[in-house]
DNA sequence: GGTCTTGTTGCACC
DNA sequence: AGGTGCAACAAGAC
């Protein structure tokens, strides 16, 4: 699930109900998705009083005190921020629970990825963050274009590569290109001006769209809101629906509105 | 049983 | 060099 509109949803709770509130436990139910030593992932935050957090790509990062140690949060394919009471009981999935004193930060997650990790400085914070690109809420069309220019490669790729641009994940990736009228394995270096323009307003209006409700919508008149259909059809033309694999993930798209 | 999964990493292969 | 494909990670759905 968690996708660059999924992580915005998740800072809004930590900004909402943790930031300005002093953790006093940090319990650590399951060190394995905790990035080295649980126990000094739990001294190192306890006490600390959360700040307003800010989204990087998929990457939350809370700073704490002035700014660090700063908790890095990365939510896999299943993971979630769930605020609630103190003394509600765990979930089976809550990996740690960061305890304040008017509720719980819980780290929910089903799988375990990629996890919690804390950084103690800006260089610790960098061997996390340094290798993305920009977030892609935020990038303008001609550093769009260029980034992902750089060399010739398929368009699903391109648009998944982190390090090329960050935050967008398989379901924004399928949408984005429905909206575009692009195919998933269109050449990078043959888009032409209009098409880049194109491209990145529909991106944007996918994020703007889905992060206002902290997900890809599944509406009907979203490809999104069909994908898992069997017979889907295409919302705009009714064309049935053609499934593939791009870049090694599940692909949908329309052949009628994209054709390769 | 087997296959699939919205993310990332590390590796082999070209 | 860099794009591509794949297994692995873990747990669940079908």
């Amino acid at each position: 699930m968690p996708e660059l509109p999924d992580v915005e949803g998740f800072r809004r709770v930590v900004a909402d109900h943790a930031a300005g509130a002093t953790t006093r436990r940090v319990r650590v139910r399951d060190a394995g998705v905790v990035h080295g030593s649980a126990d000094a992932f739990a001294r190192e935050l306890t006490g600390r009083t959360f700040g307003r957090p800010d989204r990087h790509g998929k990457w939350l990062v809370v700073p704490t005190g002035g700014r660090f140690p700063e908790l890095l949060a990365h939510f896999g394919m299943t993971g979630a921020f769930v605020w609630g009471g103190t003394d509600e009981p765990d979930h089976r999935h809550d990996r740690v629970v960061f305890e304040f004193d008017g509720g719980a930060l819980r780290y929910r997650d089903m799988r375990k990825l990629t996890g919690l990790r804390w950084a103690r400085d800006e260089s610790e914070a960098d061997d996390v963050l340094g290798d993305l690109g920009p977030d892609a809420a935020a990038i303008d069309r001609d550093d769009l274009r260029a980034r992902l220019t750089r060399s010739r490669r398929q368009l699903k790729p391109a648009l998944m590569d982190q390090t090329a641009l960050a935050g967008l994940g398989n379901l924004c990736v399928d949408e984005i290109l429905w909206r575009s009228r692009l195919p998933p394995d269109a050449a990078t270096t043959e888009l032409r001006a209009p098409e880049w323009t194109n491209l990145h307003r529909r991106l944007g209006a996918v994020l703007r769209q889905s992060s206002r409700v902290g997900r890809v919508p599944d509406r009907p008149s979203w490809l999104t809101g069909h994908r898992d259909e069997h017979d889907g059809r295409c919302p705009r033309c009714s064309t049935a629906l053609r499934r593939g694999r791009f870049g090694g993930r599940a692909t949908v798209w329309c052949p009628h509105c994209q054709p390769g």
